[in-house]
DNA sequence: GGGTATTTGTCCGTATGTATT
DNA sequence: AAATACATACGGACAAATACC
């Protein structure tokens, strides 16, 4: 009782949307209706509808109205090595997911369509976070090439590999060229250099994107939408880590799977809107 | 040029505090000063605070005043088991982290202390999820187990264990007791109904969190700060899924590492805050 | 405990700007 | 060009939470 009342508004247009009265794409009523329905002010109004914005369920269109948020359908990537790929000429090299052409048999798989932009490259000294993770002196140079990635047309991922400038010099030269190396970076290191891709790990995280990702990824700009930073660092066969990947996936599009042991295949993707009935109480 | 106002008193405050003048903790001047400061309404002077508020770089607390926000010392699971680990008795038992003493290990190391509740024991109907990934029909009797975890005296996490009923009627009747199972319920179980956990497959996704999970947790009731969502369905030497694990993280605290093939170990924990150069232009 | 000053939270009304149709 | 709808900005009033005396 004691909530105010662009709470109490809020509340109100919640359950209809989560009853499916509001189905999702719809416009809401305008401001100056629903001010008129609830008797209150349009700014009181206006309270509501900002805490349904900031909740997700809404977005407003200067010009158009507000309307109920589509949401994504989500995109499911496994960190973990498919078990049942076929072995490898060189069986000790280890592929995770996304490297070579797992990845997109994982999207077509699913009746999805994925794209992803050129290269762009940049040659730079390693500082932070590379320099530690690719256990090279800060200053000394690295290729890193930026990639852009797209699911059914959508903006899905930022990913960002950085490689030491050291394997250009012992002859892995397509690493500097701006261009897409079909069979996969890993492979072609394996191939060009014999340095094998014996492992590699994952540090996730979830931050806020910057200006510039929200305008890619298309969210909003105020940091609502988190975007995971999934930082791979692969050594290769003599513990030497040969390669530092940087991807960003925004929080409201993307899931991972890891699998560990022995588990069965799954064919059927769970209903993913299933809340479950765990009760903070 | 364009950009309103409290976007410019939004940009202004965001400098003093990224660049250190206004530090962590610290209260902001009131905003009635701010509103004489910078010329404006004290409404204009609340936008830019709320902007700022959602970016998660101050928080106002009613009666006091406006703050920067302290950020909270992350702390870091691995979800793939330790590979130095020493083998099990049975050897086919593959121990996740968390289960078992692994996870106050880690969380010694880091110089940090853990603790967590009394489970709280619940027999209800599968349904959904549980029923899904139990490979249960719908209605199946269960056991779930809720646990809240603390690090340091925050709360940390919120974790859901589902069993089918079906084991305690074979003899683990234990896991309908309300009081912690020292050993872990791996271990109970397979000692208990020679039941081996040889696999498991970690489902993560991010997700808002609903008032009761946001209370706990201490998190703005708005969905700012997302929580993991982790789902980890556990499989026996027969490939039935034994347990279904529901973990929820605040993202602000918390982030994982997957380990994939030969790792070498690390010992120092990469510097978190490096932001890395990730532009999207 | 009570009272008071301070500070943020809620709500109102109004005017004007900007984006879209 | 006009109409519509949301965005920004102002000013005022009172409520609620907190701290301090």
């Amino acid at each position: 009782m004691a909530s105010p009342m662009y709470r109490q508004i809020a509340e109100n247009l919640r359950e209809q949307i989560e009853s499916g009265a509001l189905h999702p794409g719809q416009q809401l009523r305008t401001e100056l209706e629903l001010r008129d329905h609830y008797g209150a002010s349009r700014n009181t109004v206006r309270d509501a509808i900002k805490w349904l914005t900031t909740l997700g369920l809404v977005e407003t269109r200067p010009g158009q109205g507000t309307f109920v948020v589509r949401k994504i359908d989500p995109f499911v990537s496994t960190l973990t090595p498919d078990p049942k790929r076929e072995p490898e000429e060189d069986s000790r090299l280890l592929l995770g997911p996304g490297e070579g052409e797992t990845y997109r048999a994982e999207v077509a798989r699913r009746l999805r369509t994925s794209d992803k932009t050129e290269p762009q490259v940049e040659i730079l000294k390693a500082s932070g976070l590379i320099a530690s993770q690719l256990q090279v002196a800060e200053g000394t140079p690295v290729v890193s090439r930026h990639q852009k990635r797209y699911i059914d047309g959508t903006p899905w991922s930022l990913e960002t590999s950085s490689y030491p400038m050291e394997l250009v010099n012992r002859g892995a030269r397509r690493l500097i060229l701006a261009e897409n190396i079909e069979e996969g970076t890993v492979r072609y290191l394996a191939t060009c250099l014999d340095l094998q891709q014996v492992g590699y790990r994952d540090w996730i995280t979830v931050r806020a994107p910057d200006g510039a990702e929200a305008t890619f990824f298309n969210v909003p700009q105020d940091g609502r939408v988190g975007l995971y930073e999934i930082r791979r660092t692969a050594f290769d066969q003599n513990g030497i880590p040969m390669r530092l990947t940087v991807t960003l996936y925004p929080t409201d599009r993307n899931q991972f799977i890891v699998n560990v042991g022995e588990v069965p295949e799954t064919d059927s993707v769970p209903a993913s809107d299933e809340q479950g009935a765990l009760a903070a109480g």
